[in-house]
DNA sequence: GGTCGATGTGACCGTTTGGTCAGGTATTCT
DNA sequence: AGAATACCTGACCAAACGGTCACATCGACC
């Protein structure tokens, strides 16, 4: 945790620190960033940054605070169009936040994934719950709730599709944010929504069709298995 | 390129340092590894690394060909149970493929995965063909080629769900080999094969299946949409 | 045995790393 | 004015880094 000395930094002197390591931890991971870089890209003295952090993994972990901060934030500001959203207007929306998040915060996003690809490397279990970590756990309850209200179909492999739906949202903002090109620039300037925009939106709806209904023609399932 | 010295090497000397710097690599990203600890692990002079290899990235793109040697003997090690796969066999044998290499090779798998993260960092354009590059050029022809066969749905943006297609192979096989659990050690050991152990199977069969048809219990294609 | 080219070696180099610390400065309180 | 407190600073440190090179060792051929 940064020390009370960080805290106290005028406004200014705080976001220009925070700004080199967010720079900083957006090219590289944790693993390869410098200190070095990050107090000559701040404009302070080394000796300053030992006063505000413990060291350099205390200074990414409060990045990461402030990483989780604004994807709340964006995902709050995403219009909610009904109070009760079904279970795959909600997915949609899971979604096209994880695409706002890229497109206004690259850096930021970075950083994310970066987290995601390094924390998922080991085993991947959260040793105090043993439970799998990560985004999958969100959208395994998601799935649960969409079977319950028959939205899901029941013989989908939960737990997998749920690790399948995580790795989803985690690779696709890149792809989308690229393949919208020009139009991004207009989103992240603020000139446009990406609910607003209907060519963005037909884009949404052929992902989630592709989630609801699957790539195939002429889907052959077999219920006689599942049904066993 | 490794220089001759290196190639001329005994196999057994040859063997020692490419494990020590899989080890490495599977550790580490190329910007994180390190030539002291593979010198010291494959137990060389530092001197003699200089005389193999031009430098770190040498190695690594050295290392880089034995993964995709040792990938592509994989995917042919599987058996063949049709000449010609329908669509979704073939796909199903990728998938398949990523799985069984991710168990028998991990340190590999874990090589490729650091690869295909930092490759697809920026742009992920191909600066030479223009094209996007990574495992979804794959899939976009295989794509196309469904669709002609009548297998893939002609609404289906070829384009997005080769790069999704590409996400779930890259990312499904750590998670797939840890569910297997005990079974996963088996196949490592030989004395299991993927395709004959139907607990697995079952779980291919899941997956294949939710690609095919989607996660709804009824799918609401807007048909209208598309076709117009 | 002697020569010669190829290969092996680790001390050494300059640079960069994370981290420290004695000392300077700025502000506030008495 | 003087004392106290908080903060800032960059020279400095040991360790690790990638890379070099003079020299040792080896095997093959004459």
């Amino acid at each position: 945790m940064p020390t009370e000395t960080f805290r106290n930094l005028p406004e200014s002197k705080r976001l220009q620190i925070e700004h080199a390591a967010i720079t900083e931890f957006a090219a590289k991971p944790l693993q390869s960033a410098s200190v070095n870089a990050i107090v000559s890209q701040a404009g302070i003295a080394k000796g300053s940054f030992y006063q505000y952090f413990e060291n350099i993994a205390d200074l990414h972990s409060h990045i990461l605070t402030i990483v989780s901060k604004k994807k709340l934030e964006v995902i709050n500001s995403l219009p909610l169009d009904n109070a009760n959203l079904d279970t795959f207007r909600y997915l949609r929306r899971v979604l096209q936040a994880a695409v706002e998040f890229q497109i206004r915060y690259p850096e930021l996003a970075s950083i994310e994934r970066f987290e995601r690809f390094y924390s998922d490397q080991p085993g991947s279990i959260d040793p105090e719950t043993g439970e799998r970590v990560g985004g999958d756990r969100r959208f395994h309850a998601f799935l649960t709730q969409g079977i319950l209200h028959d939205d899901i179909a029941t013989w989908v492999d939960v737990d997998m599709a749920a690790f399948m739906l995580g790795i989803v949202e985690g690779g696709i903002a890149p792809y989308l944010a690229e393949r919208l090109g020009e139009r991004a620039s207009q989103i992240a300037a603020g000139e446009l929504s990406i609910v607003d925009d209907s060519p963005i939106q037909d884009l949404f709806d052929n992902l989630m069709d592709i989630l609801e209904a699957g790539l195939a023609r002429d889907p052959q399932i077999r219920k006689d298995f599942y049904s066993k």
